[in-house]
DNA sequence: TTATTATTCAACCGATTGGTAGAATATCGG
DNA sequence: CCGATATTCTACCAATCGGTTGAATAATAA
């Protein structure tokens, strides 16, 4: 795997393994929302979710356009396609190889 | 979401957003290893693969049986059909969003 | 039993994280 | 211009992280 591949996995990977930003995506998804609207849905401080939005736009995941004194921000789908196929493509390797184990240790099991 | 199933994403997230903890993933789709073995692939510290090893196993992503003064190691695959899942269904709904919004957009720039 | 081997546990360190609060900057509306 | 609003920037804090080293524990080998 090139290195700038891997450290943009990683970025996405760790940008949303918080809760909280999951939820500022699965709220971006309805569409364009500015910074102040955003934050007022969650619990914390305006700049706390500040912060994680410039997470999120490190990880290629958000992207910003600046009209005025309002950020509104959109979501860029193509890192989360590239974290989606590491996921799914190891996901079927995985499973093709803990299936033909099964069968082994059923066989085996079968077998004496 | 479920709390605790928003917890085991927070976690495989957060797993396998380190690129070595990535790269025991893919070592360990080959087959079950023990953890010195193991530790031996990597350019860093017996303890430090021990502790990545341990970070997996708390996310689900590993078990691990103790035979002697060995301990195998191996995958898991069910917390990784989850968080593929989720990856996976955000891919598809932000992807439907993002091509409604251009068919949008290209109307709307060819129209006037 | 005694050494050696496989592993975790505990303590430490520096860097990063997630949160806060306050100051600085820029835009909008009167 | 002046006050309110939207936002970032800076500084701080406690907690977590990724790494190290050294001690403790347990199983194997001599």
């Amino acid at each position: 795997m090139p290195r700038a591949r891997s450290r943009r996995l990683d970025q996405v990977y760790g940008a949303i393994a918080s809760p909280t930003r999951r939820a500022i995506l699965t709220a971006l998804a309805a569409g364009e929302v500015n910074v102040g609207r955003l934050a007022r849905r969650f619990p914390v401080s305006f700049n706390a979710v500040s912060k994680h939005v410039k997470v999120l736009e490190r990880a290629g995941l958000v992207s910003r356009s600046v009209r005025g004194r309002e950020h509104w921000l959109r979501l860029r789908a193509e890192p989360l396609r590239e974290a989606s196929g590491w996921l799914a493509r190891q996901r079927v390797f995985w499973d093709a190889r803990l299936d033909a184990l099964e069968v082994v240790l059923r066989d085996d099991a079968g077998g004496r």
